[in-house]
DNA sequence: CCTGAAAGTGAAAACCGTTTTCAAGAGGAG
DNA sequence: CTCCTCTTGAAAACGGTTTTCACTTTCAGG
């Protein structure tokens, strides 16, 4: 599901829940991001159009659009889990080594690396998780530029 | 790099680090696992080898291990990460649903699927991270005697 | 309008996996 | 043996996430 405002507030409904002034900011805040957000992002990004908001309903939110799939997940190579909009039905993650900027893409003919897979290892392949890292247009065009990625803790 | 006791030392000496007992209990511990890891299920194993384990030592071993490039990292789809052994230089794991265990492989031609990526959004791809999932051999041949995955909390 | 029930919220506390600190232990080089 | 460095375990510190709890908001029904 694409993170919109009417998508979610459609499937709040559906559940009888409810799209309030917090919830909306969280959407927001995830809605507006080009690249992949901590919890704690969210809480400051979103705080900005809802100085009330409290980390706690951040948590509740986002795992609220996790459900209903608005939301999809990145995997730093050290770690923790960061969240990104989503904006397709099935799509994939390339995210800039440079920027940290975070786009999706849907064209993803996993066929043939599939049976590969199976006739490898016997498995019956029913899913996959497939996340690049590579350098955005604007990165991959003048290098220099690119703020360096965003890091987790150890590197 | 394969995880195996050799290699390890090798590495280890290369860095005038040593192969105590307590590391080598962490290395055989997660070496003879099918499936994925968290740190406390390699300290409850080597602990049977070495009783006098301490976690913190894991943690550092782990670390260690990571380094030299002889774990996998396993990402679930709720959350935190799994360690399995590498077997490859460079491998993609399936885990399979219904009994935990993984499975390396290394025939993944995944040229076109980049290709088309990069068509789609620009990015110059430098990087790739692949997991699979689905039934392994046993599982998917008698589905019902396969044990439920275990899962992290939330699930 | 009321009113009551259910959804929602923020602050603080609880949790829990991981990392750091620290004093003690082990092992090779000289 | 002695020094020096690598290692180690326990305990404390940390930090992100979840739970608890009392209070607020919203809304349907009277």
């Amino acid at each position: 599901m694409a993170l919109d405002a009417d998508a979610v507030v459609a499937e709040l409904a559906a559940r009888g829940l409810r799209l309030t002034r917090q919830r909306r900011a969280v959407v927001d805040a995830v809605a507006a991001s080009r690249s992949c957000l901590s919890p704690l992002d969210v809480f400051q990004q979103a705080r900005a159009s809802c100085p009330d908001l409290g980390l706690t309903t951040v948590y509740r939110t986002l795992e609220l659009l996790d459900e209903i799939g608005a939301l999809r997940r990145i995997h730093g190579p050290s770690g923790c889990e960061r969240l990104v909009p989503a904006s397709a039905e099935h799509g994939h993650s390339v995210v800039c080594s440079a920027c940290g900027r975070v786009t999706e893409f849907t064209d993803c003919d996993m066929a043939v690396v599939l049976a590969a897979a199976s006739r490898e290892t016997g498995y019956r392949i029913t899913g996959h998780f497939l996340q690049l890292s590579g350098l955005c247009a604007e990165c991959g065009a003048a290098p220099d530029r690119g703020r360096p990625a965003r890091r987790r803790a150890k590197a």
